[in-house]
DNA sequence: CCTTCAGGTTAACGACCGCTAACCTCCCTG
DNA sequence: CAGGGAGGTTAGCGGTCGTTAACCTGAAGG
Protein backbone atom coordinates (compact mmCIF):
# COMPACT_ATOMS: atom_id res chain seq x y z
CA UNK A 1 0.00 0.00 0.00
CA UNK A 2 2.04 2.97 -0.72
CA UNK A 3 0.48 5.70 0.62
CA UNK A 4 1.06 8.94 -0.85
CA UNK A 5 4.87 8.80 -2.64
CA UNK A 6 3.49 10.26 -5.91
CA UNK A 7 3.85 13.63 -6.74
CA UNK A 8 0.52 15.87 -7.77
CA UNK A 9 -1.67 13.68 -10.68
CA UNK A 10 -1.99 14.93 -14.13
CA UNK A 11 -5.12 16.38 -13.45
CA UNK A 12 -3.41 18.64 -10.45
CA UNK A 13 -1.27 19.65 -12.53
CA UNK A 14 -3.52 20.83 -15.07
CA UNK A 15 -5.59 22.20 -12.70
CA UNK A 16 -3.02 24.07 -11.14
CA UNK A 17 -1.22 25.53 -14.89
CA UNK A 18 -5.04 26.10 -16.12
CA UNK A 19 -5.80 28.39 -12.73
CA UNK A 20 -2.73 30.39 -13.60
CA UNK A 21 -3.23 30.81 -16.97
CA UNK A 22 -6.74 31.93 -16.87
CA UNK A 23 -6.13 34.29 -13.90
CA UNK A 24 -3.27 35.93 -16.05
CA UNK A 25 -5.22 36.35 -19.49
CA UNK A 26 -8.73 35.49 -19.04
CA UNK A 27 -10.97 32.21 -19.62
CA UNK A 28 -10.88 33.32 -23.24
CA UNK A 29 -7.62 34.71 -23.45
CA UNK A 30 -5.82 31.17 -22.97
CA UNK A 31 -5.83 28.42 -25.89
CA UNK A 32 -5.95 24.66 -24.89
CA UNK A 33 -2.55 24.04 -26.24
CA UNK A 34 -1.09 26.85 -24.12
CA UNK A 35 -2.82 24.97 -21.61
CA UNK A 36 -1.29 21.64 -22.64
CA UNK A 37 2.33 22.92 -22.93
CA UNK A 38 2.27 24.42 -19.36
CA UNK A 39 2.00 20.76 -18.44
CA UNK A 40 4.56 19.38 -20.97
CA UNK A 41 2.30 17.47 -23.24
CA UNK A 42 0.66 19.35 -26.19
CA UNK A 43 -3.15 20.46 -27.28
CA UNK A 44 -6.02 17.94 -27.77
CA UNK A 45 -4.03 15.28 -24.88
CA UNK A 46 -5.89 17.41 -22.34
CA UNK A 47 -9.10 15.68 -23.62
CA UNK A 48 -8.03 12.35 -21.95
CA UNK A 49 -8.07 14.29 -18.30
CA UNK A 50 -11.07 16.81 -19.15
CA UNK A 51 -14.59 16.91 -20.94
CA UNK A 52 -13.12 20.18 -22.39
CA UNK A 53 -11.80 23.66 -21.64
CA UNK A 54 -15.03 24.47 -19.91
CA UNK A 55 -14.89 21.18 -17.46
CA UNK A 56 -11.80 22.75 -16.23
CA UNK A 57 -12.90 26.18 -15.30
CA UNK A 58 -16.17 24.66 -13.86
CA UNK A 59 -13.87 22.43 -11.57
CA UNK A 60 -11.85 25.05 -10.42
CA UNK A 61 -14.57 27.25 -9.70
CA UNK A 62 -16.61 24.83 -7.61
CA UNK A 63 -13.56 23.54 -5.90
CA UNK A 64 -12.63 27.15 -4.89
CA UNK A 65 -15.93 27.87 -3.99
CA UNK A 66 -16.45 24.35 -1.73
CA UNK A 67 -12.82 24.67 0.11
CA UNK A 68 -13.72 28.40 1.43
CA UNK A 69 -16.74 27.51 2.65
CA UNK A 70 -16.05 24.07 3.75
CA UNK A 71 -13.14 25.97 5.77
CA UNK A 72 -15.49 28.43 6.85
CA UNK A 73 -17.78 25.91 8.59
CA UNK A 74 -15.11 24.14 10.08
CA UNK A 75 -13.81 27.33 12.03
CA UNK A 76 -16.98 28.03 13.00
CA UNK A 77 -17.48 24.58 14.48
CA UNK A 78 -14.21 24.78 15.74
CA UNK A 79 -14.74 28.15 18.10
CA UNK A 80 -18.68 26.55 18.85
CA UNK A 81 -17.01 23.90 20.35
CA UNK A 82 -14.94 26.12 23.28
CA UNK A 83 -15.82 25.50 26.61
CA UNK A 84 -17.28 28.95 27.06
CA UNK A 85 -19.78 28.87 23.88
CA UNK A 86 -18.54 30.63 20.92
CA UNK A 87 -17.21 34.16 21.58
CA UNK A 88 -18.24 35.90 18.01
CA UNK A 89 -15.01 37.74 17.81
CA UNK A 90 -12.91 34.80 17.70
CA UNK A 91 -14.58 33.51 15.03
CA UNK A 92 -14.73 36.66 12.80
CA UNK A 93 -10.92 36.48 13.31
CA UNK A 94 -10.90 33.13 12.58
CA UNK A 95 -12.72 33.47 9.55
CA UNK A 96 -10.50 36.38 8.50
CA UNK A 97 -7.40 34.54 8.91
CA UNK A 98 -9.04 31.82 6.57
CA UNK A 99 -9.96 34.10 4.22
CA UNK A 100 -6.54 36.07 3.93
CA UNK A 101 -4.52 32.33 4.02
CA UNK A 102 -6.42 31.57 1.07
CA UNK A 103 -5.87 35.24 -0.79
CA UNK A 104 -2.42 35.01 -0.18
CA UNK A 105 -1.43 31.63 -0.93
CA UNK A 106 -3.92 30.84 -4.18
CA UNK A 107 -4.08 34.32 -6.07
CA UNK A 108 -4.63 32.69 -9.18
CA UNK A 109 -7.63 30.93 -8.03
CA UNK A 110 -8.93 34.35 -6.15
CA UNK A 111 -8.80 36.21 -9.10
CA UNK A 112 -10.70 33.19 -11.10
CA UNK A 113 -12.85 33.33 -8.41
CA UNK A 114 -15.13 36.62 -8.86
CA UNK A 115 -13.92 37.30 -12.80
CA UNK A 116 -14.83 34.09 -14.61
CA UNK A 117 -17.86 33.16 -13.17
CA UNK A 118 -20.25 34.48 -15.89
CA UNK A 119 -18.48 32.20 -18.28
CA UNK A 120 -20.09 28.66 -16.74
CA UNK A 121 -22.67 26.52 -17.42
CA UNK A 122 -26.18 27.73 -16.12
CA UNK A 123 -25.81 24.34 -13.55
CA UNK A 124 -22.49 25.02 -12.94
CA UNK A 125 -22.87 28.44 -12.12
CA UNK A 126 -25.91 28.05 -9.59
CA UNK A 127 -23.65 25.51 -7.68
CA UNK A 128 -20.74 27.99 -7.28
CA UNK A 129 -23.37 31.16 -6.68
CA UNK A 130 -24.95 28.89 -4.21
CA UNK A 131 -21.75 27.90 -2.34
CA UNK A 132 -20.49 31.56 -2.49
CA UNK A 133 -24.16 32.37 -1.00
CA UNK A 134 -23.53 30.34 2.27
CA UNK A 135 -20.04 31.89 2.35
CA UNK A 136 -21.23 35.10 2.65
CA UNK A 137 -24.49 34.48 4.82
CA UNK A 138 -22.13 32.64 7.18
CA UNK A 139 -20.39 35.69 7.51
CA UNK A 140 -22.73 37.74 7.51
CA UNK A 141 -24.09 36.17 10.36
CA UNK A 142 -20.94 36.37 12.35
CA UNK A 143 -20.63 40.21 11.71
CA UNK A 144 -23.86 40.68 13.23
CA UNK A 145 -23.32 38.87 16.21
CA UNK A 146 -20.18 41.17 16.71
CA UNK A 147 -21.96 44.35 15.88
CA UNK A 148 -25.79 43.83 16.73
CA UNK A 149 -26.65 47.45 15.64
CA UNK A 150 -25.87 46.37 12.05
CA UNK A 151 -28.74 46.01 9.75
CA UNK A 152 -28.93 43.19 7.11
CA UNK A 153 -28.63 44.64 3.84
CA UNK A 154 -25.88 46.51 5.41
CA UNK A 155 -23.83 43.63 6.82
CA UNK A 156 -23.98 41.82 3.81
CA UNK A 157 -22.67 45.07 1.94
CA UNK A 158 -19.51 45.68 4.48
CA UNK A 159 -18.90 41.42 3.91
CA UNK A 160 -18.51 41.95 0.04
CA UNK A 161 -16.59 45.05 0.78
CA UNK A 162 -14.25 43.40 3.33
CA UNK A 163 -13.81 40.56 0.69
CA UNK A 164 -12.77 43.44 -1.92
CA UNK A 165 -10.19 44.35 0.52
CA UNK A 166 -8.81 40.93 1.31
CA UNK A 167 -8.76 40.04 -2.47
CA UNK A 168 -7.08 43.20 -3.74
CA UNK A 169 -3.49 41.23 -2.84
CA UNK A 170 -3.06 39.97 -6.72
CA UNK A 171 -3.13 43.36 -7.91
CA UNK A 172 0.22 44.01 -5.73
CA UNK A 173 2.66 45.65 -8.29
CA UNK A 174 4.91 43.43 -10.27
CA UNK A 175 8.17 44.69 -10.14
CA UNK A 176 10.89 44.98 -7.36
CA UNK A 177 9.27 47.46 -5.17
CA UNK A 178 9.43 46.50 -2.37
CA UNK A 179 6.47 45.14 -0.60
CA UNK A 180 5.52 43.85 2.83
CA UNK A 181 6.49 40.31 3.83
CA UNK A 182 3.60 37.66 3.22
CA UNK A 183 3.19 37.42 7.41
CA UNK A 184 3.05 41.57 7.72
CA UNK A 185 0.84 41.81 4.78
CA UNK A 186 -1.17 38.90 6.50
CA UNK A 187 -1.16 40.85 9.67
CA UNK A 188 -1.84 44.42 7.93
CA UNK A 189 -4.95 42.72 5.80
CA UNK A 190 -6.30 41.85 8.84
CA UNK A 191 -6.21 45.03 11.39
CA UNK A 192 -7.55 46.39 8.55
CA UNK A 193 -10.75 43.92 8.24
CA UNK A 194 -11.59 44.79 11.42
CA UNK A 195 -11.39 48.03 11.12
CA UNK A 196 -13.42 48.54 8.24
CA UNK A 197 -15.91 45.88 10.23
CA UNK A 198 -15.62 48.12 13.35
CA UNK A 199 -16.33 51.58 11.31
CA UNK A 200 -19.37 50.04 9.60
CA UNK A 201 -20.66 48.89 12.97
CA UNK A 202 -21.04 52.60 14.36
CA UNK A 203 -24.05 54.28 12.94
CA UNK B 1 -24.52 78.63 -32.38
CA UNK B 2 -26.01 75.66 -31.22
CA UNK B 3 -24.82 74.58 -27.36
CA UNK B 4 -25.06 71.26 -26.32
CA UNK B 5 -28.58 70.64 -27.98
CA UNK B 6 -26.76 67.20 -29.45
CA UNK B 7 -27.02 64.13 -27.40
CA UNK B 8 -24.31 62.16 -27.09
CA UNK B 9 -22.00 61.37 -30.28
CA UNK B 10 -21.83 57.61 -31.58
CA UNK B 11 -18.05 57.63 -30.61
CA UNK B 12 -19.59 58.05 -26.96
CA UNK B 13 -22.31 55.69 -27.18
CA UNK B 14 -20.27 52.91 -28.84
CA UNK B 15 -17.70 53.38 -26.32
CA UNK B 16 -20.12 53.25 -23.44
CA UNK B 17 -21.65 49.81 -24.43
CA UNK B 18 -18.57 48.98 -25.41
CA UNK B 19 -17.37 49.01 -21.85
CA UNK B 20 -20.53 47.39 -20.30
CA UNK B 21 -20.11 44.17 -22.38
CA UNK B 22 -16.70 43.95 -21.75
CA UNK B 23 -17.23 44.04 -17.99
CA UNK B 24 -19.92 41.43 -18.57
CA UNK B 25 -18.28 39.07 -20.70
CA UNK B 26 -14.42 40.16 -20.76
CA UNK B 27 -12.46 41.56 -23.64
CA UNK B 28 -12.31 38.19 -25.69
CA UNK B 29 -15.65 36.93 -25.06
CA UNK B 30 -17.48 40.25 -26.61
CA UNK B 31 -17.47 40.56 -30.62
CA UNK B 32 -17.53 43.02 -32.78
CA UNK B 33 -21.23 42.63 -34.24
CA UNK B 34 -22.71 42.71 -30.54
CA UNK B 35 -21.59 45.94 -29.86
CA UNK B 36 -22.33 47.01 -33.40
CA UNK B 37 -25.70 45.77 -32.40
CA UNK B 38 -25.91 47.59 -28.95
CA UNK B 39 -25.83 51.04 -30.66
CA UNK B 40 -28.02 50.37 -33.34
CA UNK B 41 -25.35 49.57 -36.67
CA UNK B 42 -24.36 46.21 -37.51
CA UNK B 43 -20.56 45.37 -37.27
CA UNK B 44 -17.57 46.45 -39.22
CA UNK B 45 -19.83 49.85 -39.53
CA UNK B 46 -17.76 50.63 -35.66
CA UNK B 47 -14.90 50.82 -38.14
CA UNK B 48 -15.64 54.38 -39.37
CA UNK B 49 -15.26 55.27 -35.49
CA UNK B 50 -12.30 53.16 -34.25
CA UNK B 51 -9.20 51.64 -35.76
CA UNK B 52 -10.17 48.35 -34.17
CA UNK B 53 -11.20 46.71 -31.18
CA UNK B 54 -7.98 47.13 -29.38
CA UNK B 55 -8.37 50.74 -29.95
CA UNK B 56 -11.85 50.82 -28.21
CA UNK B 57 -10.26 49.03 -24.64
CA UNK B 58 -7.33 51.36 -25.14
CA UNK B 59 -9.56 54.92 -24.83
CA UNK B 60 -11.17 53.33 -22.20
CA UNK B 61 -8.48 52.51 -20.03
CA UNK B 62 -6.59 55.58 -20.63
CA UNK B 63 -9.66 57.71 -20.59
CA UNK B 64 -10.62 56.03 -16.60
CA UNK B 65 -7.04 56.44 -15.59
CA UNK B 66 -6.94 59.74 -16.55
CA UNK B 67 -10.17 61.14 -15.13
CA UNK B 68 -9.04 59.35 -12.27
CA UNK B 69 -6.26 61.21 -12.22
CA UNK B 70 -7.39 64.61 -12.68
CA UNK B 71 -9.76 64.51 -10.42
CA UNK B 72 -7.50 63.30 -7.82
CA UNK B 73 -5.44 66.36 -8.43
CA UNK B 74 -7.64 68.68 -8.43
CA UNK B 75 -9.24 67.75 -4.96
CA UNK B 76 -5.99 68.20 -3.72
CA UNK B 77 -5.43 71.13 -5.34
CA UNK B 78 -8.73 72.58 -4.09
CA UNK B 79 -7.97 71.93 -0.28
CA UNK B 80 -4.51 73.05 -0.83
CA UNK B 81 -6.06 76.63 -1.62
CA UNK B 82 -7.73 76.71 1.39
CA UNK B 83 -7.05 79.33 3.98
CA UNK B 84 -5.10 77.04 6.34
CA UNK B 85 -2.92 75.37 4.59
CA UNK B 86 -3.96 72.29 3.27
CA UNK B 87 -5.82 69.96 6.07
CA UNK B 88 -4.90 66.49 5.23
CA UNK B 89 -7.67 64.47 6.98
CA UNK B 90 -9.92 66.52 4.61
CA UNK B 91 -7.94 65.78 1.40
CA UNK B 92 -8.08 62.24 2.18
CA UNK B 93 -11.93 61.99 3.09
CA UNK B 94 -12.20 64.30 -0.26
CA UNK B 95 -10.06 61.33 -2.31
CA UNK B 96 -12.28 58.66 -0.73
CA UNK B 97 -15.37 61.02 -2.20
CA UNK B 98 -13.88 61.07 -5.28
CA UNK B 99 -13.27 57.64 -6.03
CA UNK B 100 -16.57 56.22 -4.19
CA UNK B 101 -18.26 58.47 -7.15
CA UNK B 102 -16.85 56.93 -9.46
CA UNK B 103 -16.83 53.28 -8.39
CA UNK B 104 -20.81 53.77 -7.80
CA UNK B 105 -21.51 56.09 -10.92
CA UNK B 106 -19.10 53.75 -13.39
CA UNK B 107 -19.30 50.54 -12.57
CA UNK B 108 -18.38 49.00 -15.30
CA UNK B 109 -15.40 51.15 -16.07
CA UNK B 110 -14.47 50.05 -12.96
CA UNK B 111 -14.87 46.77 -13.41
CA UNK B 112 -12.72 46.85 -16.51
CA UNK B 113 -9.81 48.83 -14.82
CA UNK B 114 -7.73 46.14 -13.01
CA UNK B 115 -9.47 43.39 -15.03
CA UNK B 116 -8.27 43.67 -18.79
CA UNK B 117 -5.15 46.05 -18.24
CA UNK B 118 -3.63 42.91 -19.89
CA UNK B 119 -5.06 43.12 -23.23
CA UNK B 120 -3.39 46.31 -24.51
CA UNK B 121 -0.46 46.63 -26.62
CA UNK B 122 2.39 47.39 -24.88
CA UNK B 123 2.73 51.14 -25.30
CA UNK B 124 -0.97 51.86 -24.37
CA UNK B 125 -0.29 49.44 -21.32
CA UNK B 126 2.75 51.89 -20.13
CA UNK B 127 0.56 54.88 -20.13
CA UNK B 128 -2.47 53.38 -18.39
CA UNK B 129 -0.04 51.99 -15.92
CA UNK B 130 1.96 54.97 -15.17
CA UNK B 131 -1.36 56.62 -14.73
CA UNK B 132 -2.00 54.72 -12.40
CA UNK B 133 1.15 54.87 -10.35
CA UNK B 134 0.69 58.19 -10.05
CA UNK B 135 -2.65 58.00 -8.58
CA UNK B 136 -1.77 55.37 -6.23
CA UNK B 137 1.04 57.77 -5.36
CA UNK B 138 -0.93 60.73 -4.78
CA UNK B 139 -2.66 58.46 -2.30
CA UNK B 140 0.06 57.18 -0.24
CA UNK B 141 1.44 60.70 -0.28
CA UNK B 142 -1.84 62.15 1.47
CA UNK B 143 -2.32 58.85 3.64
CA UNK B 144 1.18 59.18 4.85
CA UNK B 145 0.78 62.74 6.10
CA UNK B 146 -2.64 61.24 8.04
CA UNK B 147 -0.85 58.57 9.42
CA UNK B 148 2.39 59.54 9.62
CA UNK B 149 3.75 56.25 11.13
CA UNK B 150 3.04 54.00 8.42
CA UNK B 151 6.16 53.13 6.68
CA UNK B 152 6.01 53.59 2.51
CA UNK B 153 5.42 49.87 1.28
CA UNK B 154 2.64 49.27 4.03
CA UNK B 155 0.71 52.61 2.80
CA UNK B 156 1.13 51.51 -1.01
CA UNK B 157 -0.43 47.93 0.33
CA UNK B 158 -3.16 49.95 2.35
CA UNK B 159 -3.95 52.11 -0.40
CA UNK B 160 -4.53 49.20 -2.58
CA UNK B 161 -6.31 47.30 -0.21
CA UNK B 162 -8.70 50.20 0.33
CA UNK B 163 -9.35 50.27 -3.60
CA UNK B 164 -10.36 46.68 -3.48
CA UNK B 165 -12.87 47.64 -0.85
CA UNK B 166 -14.37 50.56 -2.71
CA UNK B 167 -14.10 48.76 -6.13
CA UNK B 168 -16.19 45.79 -4.83
CA UNK B 169 -19.63 47.50 -5.43
CA UNK B 170 -19.83 45.76 -9.12
CA UNK B 171 -19.93 42.37 -6.73
CA UNK B 172 -23.18 43.04 -5.17
CA UNK B 173 -25.88 40.42 -5.62
CA UNK B 174 -28.36 41.13 -9.13
CA UNK B 175 -31.46 39.89 -7.47
CA UNK B 176 -33.89 41.61 -5.43
CA UNK B 177 -32.06 41.78 -3.02
CA UNK B 178 -32.39 44.79 -0.60
CA UNK B 179 -29.23 46.22 -1.05
CA UNK B 180 -28.47 49.65 0.51
CA UNK B 181 -29.30 53.04 -1.12
CA UNK B 182 -26.66 55.05 -3.02
CA UNK B 183 -26.37 57.57 -0.60
CA UNK B 184 -26.28 55.08 2.36
CA UNK B 185 -23.72 53.01 0.30
CA UNK B 186 -21.09 55.50 -0.53
CA UNK B 187 -21.55 56.49 3.37
CA UNK B 188 -20.66 53.12 4.50
CA UNK B 189 -17.81 52.59 1.97
CA UNK B 190 -16.86 55.79 3.12
CA UNK B 191 -16.72 55.38 7.17
CA UNK B 192 -15.57 51.15 5.83
CA UNK B 193 -12.39 52.79 4.17
CA UNK B 194 -11.54 55.24 6.92
CA UNK B 195 -11.71 53.01 9.38
CA UNK B 196 -9.60 50.14 7.24
CA UNK B 197 -6.39 53.23 7.29
CA UNK B 198 -6.30 53.90 10.84
CA UNK B 199 -6.45 50.12 11.63
CA UNK B 200 -3.49 50.60 9.28
CA UNK B 201 -2.32 53.19 10.72
CA UNK B 202 -1.80 52.29 14.85
CA UNK B 203 1.05 49.84 14.78
C1' DC C 1 3.42 -13.84 -25.28
C1' DC C 2 -0.53 -11.70 -26.44
C1' DT C 3 -3.91 -8.36 -25.06
C1' DT C 4 -5.57 -4.30 -23.19
C1' DC C 5 -5.70 0.13 -21.96
C1' DA C 6 -4.18 4.63 -20.18
C1' DG C 7 -2.21 8.39 -22.06
C1' DG C 8 -0.16 10.32 -25.50
C1' DT C 9 0.58 11.94 -30.75
C1' DT C 10 -0.65 14.57 -35.36
C1' DA C 11 -4.10 15.90 -38.87
C1' DA C 12 -7.96 18.05 -39.81
C1' DC C 13 -12.72 19.93 -39.49
C1' DG C 14 -16.09 23.37 -38.57
C1' DA C 15 -17.20 27.47 -36.38
C1' DC C 16 -16.20 31.93 -35.20
C1' DC C 17 -13.96 36.34 -35.23
C1' DG C 18 -11.54 40.62 -36.50
C1' DC C 19 -11.02 43.15 -40.29
C1' DT C 20 -11.08 44.73 -45.28
C1' DA C 21 -13.28 45.57 -49.76
C1' DA C 22 -16.70 47.25 -52.39
C1' DC C 23 -20.73 49.52 -52.65
C1' DC C 24 -24.74 52.48 -51.34
C1' DT C 25 -27.14 56.70 -49.60
C1' DC C 26 -28.09 60.78 -47.55
C1' DC C 27 -26.88 65.60 -46.41
C1' DC C 28 -24.25 69.48 -46.66
C1' DT C 29 -22.07 73.00 -49.34
C1' DG C 30 -19.94 75.85 -53.07
C1' DC D 1 -27.50 71.20 -58.81
C1' DA D 2 -23.23 68.78 -59.01
C1' DG D 3 -20.29 66.37 -55.91
C1' DG D 4 -18.11 64.70 -52.05
C1' DG D 5 -17.55 63.06 -47.64
C1' DA D 6 -19.62 60.89 -43.42
C1' DG D 7 -21.57 56.87 -42.06
C1' DG D 8 -23.72 53.04 -43.13
C1' DT D 9 -24.39 48.16 -45.65
C1' DT D 10 -23.16 43.07 -47.08
C1' DA D 11 -19.76 39.62 -48.73
C1' DG D 12 -15.89 37.42 -47.82
C1' DC D 13 -10.97 36.44 -46.50
C1' DG D 14 -7.49 34.66 -43.32
C1' DG D 15 -6.45 33.11 -39.04
C1' DT D 16 -7.45 31.02 -34.69
C1' DC D 17 -9.70 27.99 -31.59
C1' DG D 18 -12.12 23.98 -29.44
C1' DT D 19 -12.89 19.56 -30.49
C1' DT D 20 -12.76 14.99 -32.81
C1' DA D 21 -10.65 11.15 -35.39
C1' DA D 22 -7.27 8.01 -36.14
C1' DC D 23 -3.20 6.21 -34.83
C1' DC D 24 0.85 5.01 -31.73
C1' DT D 25 3.30 3.19 -27.55
C1' DG D 26 4.82 1.32 -23.31
C1' DA D 27 3.61 -1.09 -19.27
C1' DA D 28 0.61 -4.27 -16.63
C1' DG D 29 -1.71 -8.85 -16.27
C1' DG D 30 -3.48 -13.34 -17.18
Amino acid sequence: MATRTDGPTRREQILKEAARLFAERGFHGVGVDEIGAAVGISGPGLYRHFAGKDAMLAELLVGISGQLLTGARRRVAEADGGPAGRNPEEVLDSLIEGHIDFALDDRPLITLHDRELDRLRDSDRKLVRQLQRQYVELWVEIVREVYPGLAEPTARSAVHSVFGLLNSTPHLGRPGSALPGRDAMATLLHRMARGAFSAAGKD
